[in-house]
DNA sequence: CTGAAAGCGCTTACAG
DNA sequence: CTGAAAGCGCTTACAG
């Protein structure tokens, strides 16, 4: 069975008080005292019943973490970030993954409140347009802090990047090279990025005396930004619209997938169609033509907000008045092969 | 602040015993009363305090896993398959990454087990050569499945390819299509997929009366089997071995690094080394030449490993005597361009 | 410096 | 069918 404070206390023939005040490094413990509980304890391989210790101090130092896909590179990228800063703080994390559906996002909002998490950390599914579930976290007093895909509604903290302005650099890159007829896949139309990354792009195309043609703007309503949906949407394209020449494509792999299905049927990248796409994921250096993107920061973000959850949960404790942040991190245009001058 | 079972027992004027029994649906509990709690209990939104309910019942409904990467196409559809299974099965899953390094791991465990979670599930650490801190977790009377990177010796369920066959499969086809120097990308030396991999290989060049030659075997000791490592390889193997017209790597990331160099030297590939890969991640497929690989079921193996592990969960409740199992997943050889028939 | 006692919020064996 | 009581293993205010 595992040691408790009581077996070291009768071991010793002292109280259990005195027993926990010593292995906490308590003043009032006597150097004599303290040394023979540690000795015992470590010998004993005594353990603090973790459960009991959570009922007492009402906190349980795990934070929960939702996020709508695993397998991807920025969204493990995050991952990463978020559990070797908690780490660091003697945090543990529990991942859940929402599939972008909002009853699922739900359901496990729900759980992870009444598992008695310390905070929670939040990238929105696409399918989320309500956000009760939300606001229910921050009046049940949990700290909580919304990553990448927020709810500009929400009261709570943020961290992102600015998708409006990173849409314009890249849209304005495929300008600069000579586009004329820039399309856009935009995937689902919910996230609010998805909307600051349309309105990015429609700027830049303004700002340009470029026409806006809405006819160019592709959407995939209850999509899941895939390598499939890159393809169906080039080849889509190609039925509806001979003469584009550029496209910004919300999310690597989309545009990965749209490049597998032009090499496909003989359009060539860049030559007739340049292609910028967002995220920068690894598998867009390696490969051929190698695809121009947003660099999105993922392993600073989950590090970012998780500094700020934890900031959170420790002025909730010491009873200091919260004030939530909204942090914007930096992009850049990475110009790779899929992108070129038109002589 | 939080509704507990005695704001429920004293708003009714009855007795907590009752509540806790009209809410668990005990069958000693009159209609009318189980209906007036279970009404007032959702009324006030009342959740049951996991920190009580654990420390009364010695259980968290959390397990842990500790895997070395986490931004890693195989890795992170481990961890989908995980979660998604323990989900169903009411179990959150905390995630610590090992970072391929032996303390750490160590390190994890101790965290793991110090929050009394019902079960562990671990890849090892590359640099893992000792196991107590394995036998610890056993002794602890806490379950424990090992997935993919496993310790032999260690006495506990195990949810594996079989290494040896895939990679006898993956070297067996480079013969197959004309290979007659066939180098080997081993990556670190000491985790069993290494050494399986390894033996497969060799007894596929032995089968087949070729000649084994260690000078052919590039081993990276405390490497991360990263696209670096692959580049490095390379160079180094055509500084020492002109002759090479086939390579086995280990781990798609490393061919993918190797072709990279490749490409940028001049080496063309299939037409002048042949490779195959390791694992099947998702980039395989859309770089170019796309990789031959053989396919390692991620998602399943995380489905699998869970269930192993609930079983032992709910067994070990139960009292009833553990048998472990070991579990071997299906692998199949993916053909794809970096392979082809020598004229 | 030490320890008895209360209490965190549940569950459950037991008495009535 | 209902409830008083013990107990899970800690922490901490309080008394001595």
């Amino acid at each position: 069975m595992l040691v408790t404070l009581k077996q070291i206390a009768e071991q010793l023939g002292i109280s259990i008080t005195t027993v926990s005040k010593a292995l906490k490094d308590y003043p009032d413990v006597s150097k004599k005292t303290r040394k023979l509980v540690r000795e015992t304890a470590s010998l004993l391989h005594y353990k603090p019943n973790s459960f009991a210790v959570n009922l007492r101090t009402k906190e349980s130092k795990i934070i929960g973490l939702i996020i709508p896909v695993i397998v991807h590179h920025f969204f493990s990228s995050v991952i990463k970030g978020i559990i070797s800063q908690a780490e660091k703080k003697g945090y543990l994390v529990i991942i859940l993954q929402s599939d972008e559906s909002y009853e699922l996002e739900k359901k496990q909002i729900d759980l992870l409140l009444s598992k008695r998490v310390d905070g929670i950390l939040i990238s929105l599914a696409n399918g989320t347009g309500d956000f009760k579930h939300l606001t229910e976290i921050i009046e049940q007093e949990t700290p909580l802090v919304m990553f990448d895909k927020i709810a500009k509604v929400v009261k709570c903290s943020k961290v992102i990047i600015d998708d409006r302005k990173a849409a314009y650099i890249a849209t304005k890159h495929l300008i600069d090279i000579g586009c004329k007829r820039i399309a856009h896949f935009r995937g689902a139309l919910l996230p609010q990025n998805s909307i600051d990354r349309f309105l990015g792009y429609k700027k830049a195309l303004l700002d340009n005396n470029l026409e806006y043609d809405p006819s160019l703007i592709y959407v995939n309503e209850c999509g899941d930004m895939s390598f499939e949906e890159g393809k169906e949407n080039a080849r889509q394209l190609l039925k509806d619209h001979k003469d584009v020449d550029g496209i910004f494509i919300n999310t690597d792999l989309v545009a990965i997938g749209a490049m597998t299905e032009f090499a496909k049927l003989g359009v060539k990248v860049p030559e007739d169609i340049s292609i910028v796409g967002f995220s920068n994921w690894f598998m867009s250096s390696v490969i051929s033509p190698s695809l121009t993107t947003i660099n999105q920061p993922g392993f600073e973000m989950g590090k970012k907000s998780f500094k700020i959850l934890y900031k959170e949960i420790k002025d909730r404790k010491m009873n200091k008045s919260i004030s939530y942040k909204e942090v914007v991190l930096d992009t850049d245009l990475v110009i790779r092969e899929s992108t070129k001058r038109k002589l």
